[in-house]
DNA sequence: CACCTGACGACCT
DNA sequence: TAGGTCGCCAGGT
């Protein structure tokens, strides 16, 4: 349950529907800036997890869905965040980003 | 046991 | 502006 991989599956648990977060904003929460790359790859291996993991909800520091090649199609990631009122423009980016970005050192600030 | 790779990101040419 | 390097941690070969 201390893993790093079990906290990320933790804080990601939290995102609201219709918000995201970033690998290095959750990476940084959790007092481990240099490892955004292991929050991928927590999100690879969430399936390991019990719980339902919205890793959708999680992309890049530009907002772009970077991992949207790791769901079934390449377009469900993107889908699912527009099922929960994102919008994009032509490059796979979120519009308003900076609105729609859930920060847990701040929303969650302990 | 050594080497490689990866859904990132900051920094440095 | 674009491209290369390095750190981060875990798991696969």
């Amino acid at each position: 349950m201390s893993d790093f991989f079990s906290q990320v599956y933790e804080v990601v648990k939290l995102i609201p529907a219709g918000r995201v977060t970033s690998y290095g904003a959750i990476a940084a929460y959790l007092g481990s800036p240099g490892a955004a790359r292991m929050v991928g790859w927590a999100m690879n291996a969430s399936h390991h997890h019990p719980d339902f993991v919205p890793a959708h909800r999680v992309v890049n520091r530009n907002g772009l869905l970077t991992g949207k090649h790791h769901f079934d199609t390449p377009n469900v990631m993107k889908e699912l965040l527009e099922n929960e009122g994102l919008l994009f423009d032509d490059n796979d980016q979120i519009l308003n980003f900076e609105e729609r970005f859930w920060d847990p050192a701040k929303e969650l600030s302990l």
